[in-house]
DNA sequence: GGCGCATAGTTAGGAGGCTAACTAAAAGCG
DNA sequence: CGCTTTTAGTTAGCCTCCTAACTATGCGCC
């Protein structure tokens, strides 16, 4: 439960208002973008809920999903580095979810044979477990809280998302931009 | 920059072999989450660029929002509670964004004559000018997230938001529905 | 009038974000 | 070979979020 936003949004009306002292206020722009932090907030509120009961953050649950994945489709040892790029935070961070992930020994650490730098981290059996107590019900939630659509409205949710979340990419820091490695997590396990 | 997701979501055709191990996984729904998640954070990220380069985080933004509303429409004062209930945060991460805004001189402190249990805060000069300096850029940024949508897809987009939206608020902690207040924050300012 | 409960705000402690600075190891290169 | 640069990970310090516990004030009610 992270974000802080306006509990209430406010009604359309204001906006028109409030455009007219602000030339720069586009009221409908405003309002999809009030609409859609509001809803993620929501949404992400609601699966992190589930999360919580069993003492797992919505950090804590990408690790040991990125983790989960490894173990189902390909041996070779995921670094605390990779890790963070995968799921979009500082190198520190990813240092502060290992170590409270650790504590509760719910992944290892183990030191790289041939490059001395490197860490390899993996779940533990607890971790694994927990994942396949957690995921049933977690998937369940992610079914129920999109049941209101159809699955045409689905797809024109996703086209429409899609734009915006294009329009910010190329609006984040002109610096910043990366090349898109190929699609992570959640791929498709073999086995189990 | 709160959130902690993806950086890169994962193909459809990969969520329809992971939901061959999970019976639960609905492909489609997991599909516009994760995507609802993924926009809604980078949208975030993409404002909060814009207000950390004035040293304002997004729960400071709100704050000084609201007391920005207060000082245009009306005169009676905001108590940490009311801001806190409008913001949606707990009463003491309220105080702590007080603190540091007040720290920053952006905000004051008053108590109330009287019932002595109650503050009252509202803007220093400093503040308002500050949104006045920040608000312009803000809602350019906004227009410009929402550039590729046209008036209808807009539209489109909203309502389907708001149907995921009434569908998360009923799925959340059953006991703590709030019977919705008047639209709070951007109201009509009338003079400037 | 005073006892108990409700309410406003703060304090304390924890988690998870961040940046910046640091250590250690590897790699590049003259 | 040895010096510099790059890379991996951690550490330190800050902010914002939370819950739980605490203080002080107001209010209801006998």
């Amino acid at each position: 439960m992270p974000l802080l936003l306006l509990k209430d949004l406010p009604r359309y009306e204001c906006l028109l208002e409030a455009a007219k002292s602000f030339p720069d206020l586009d009221p409908s722009a405003t309002e999809v973008f009030l609409n859609l932090l509001r809803t993620g907030d929501e949404v992400f509120r609601v699966a992190d809920q589930n999360l919580a009961q069993h003492n797992i953050s919505q950090g804590r649950f990408t690790v040991m999903m990125l983790l989960l994945d490894k173990i189902e489709n390909c041996p070779q040892p995921r670094t605390p580095a990779e890790l963070a790029d995968m799921a979009g935070v500082a190198r520190a961070t990813m240092t502060g979810l290992i170590d409270t992930l650790e504590r509760d020994a719910l992944v290892k650490r183990a030191p790289d044979p041939v490059d001395r730098r490197m860490m390899s981290i993996c779940l533990t059996a607890k971790g694994e477990a927990l994942m396949h107590t957690i995921l049933p019900a977690h998937f369940q939630i992610m079914a129920k809280l999109m049941a209101p659509l159809s699955e045409a409205e689905r797809k024109t949710l996703v086209r429409l998302l899609t734009k915006v979340l294009q329009c910010a990419g190329e609006l984040a820091v002109p610096g910043g931009a990366s090349p898109a490695g190929p699609a992570v997590a959640i791929k498709a396990p073999a086995a189990h």
